[in-house]
DNA sequence: TATTGTTATACTCTATAACTATA
DNA sequence: TATAGTTATAGAGTATAACAATA
């Protein structure tokens, strides 16, 4: 992450975003640290609890990863026993990855620190507010192109 | 920039504001690039016009940039004839940094084109909507530690 | 030929360390 | 001693290229 400074009175949009997001991937990611995870981690976890086994090359695409850069993302998790690795039986160049019932442990740990840290980030807006934020910006990402 | 994904249903609060500004971020810097600036040249620019002549340790200050990471800042700036550097007379460490009237001019064009995609990214929302989602993240910062 | 996973390499953006010149 | 600016270097985080195994 680059930096954080405090915010002068009159600020682009862009630097409101980038200053919200740098703010609460550090609040989620000081959470999921005490529990021993990082963002991707989290991201991996989550998207095997969907649709596990899922083979490296669809973790990647889910997270949005190029496959060369998820490649060692799995291997962390498998060392602390969260998730396992197998050949695919029909397809043997594919690796799936799967939880274990400690993945799912500390992966219902892992979200419940995040959405701490979320709901702690979104305290100093009132209900409402919270609410129009969030779907303003879903609104958003739903009507601008992603590449 | 690192990858920009469409988002699935459920999408945590950090994902939405990560996409919102990597979308508006390559939306101006497109805007931008067709004069010739990206964002930081924009950012010293602006910081220029409000307090001009500016050492650079003061400008590195100003963009929260480490003054190692400014240094190569006004270099492609000053070949474009757009500032100027001159060693400040009373403490000859400092290089002072001063907009010429061409930088004038191309900061003013460039923060229209800046402020037109900003608009046109907003463009999805009501104006209502559009103005709660910058209160909100106004506030959100205000809330927030720095770090 | 094409795809999966791995490794080596490169690129981008940032910071830290070391230097010169000034104070 | 301390600070301003520069350069060299290192570190994260990402991608591209090349490879072996498999389809």
């Amino acid at each position: 992450m680059p930096r954080d400074e405090p915010l002068a009175a009159d600020v682009p949009l862009v630097h409101l975003l980038r200053t919200a997001h740098t703010r609460l991937t550090r609040a989620s990611a000081e959470a999921l640290a005490r529990h021993g995870v990082d963002a991707q981690d989290l991201a991996l976890l989550t998207a095997l609890a969907d649709t596990a086994p899922l083979p490296q090359s669809g973790a990647a695409h889910h997270l949005g990863l190029d496959r060369t850069t998820l490649s060692a993302l799995p291997d962390g998790l498998e060392d602390h026993g969260l998730v396992r690795r197998r050949r695919s039986p029909e397809d043997r160049r594919r690796n799936l990855i799967d939880l274990t019932p400690a993945g799912r442990e500390c992966l219902r740990r892992a979200q419940d620190a995040h959405r701490a840290a979320e709901t702690r980030f979104l305290a100093a807006l009132d209900e409402d507010t919270a609410a129009t934020l969030i779907r303003a910006l879903r609104r958003l990402a739903a009507a601008t192109p992603p590449h």
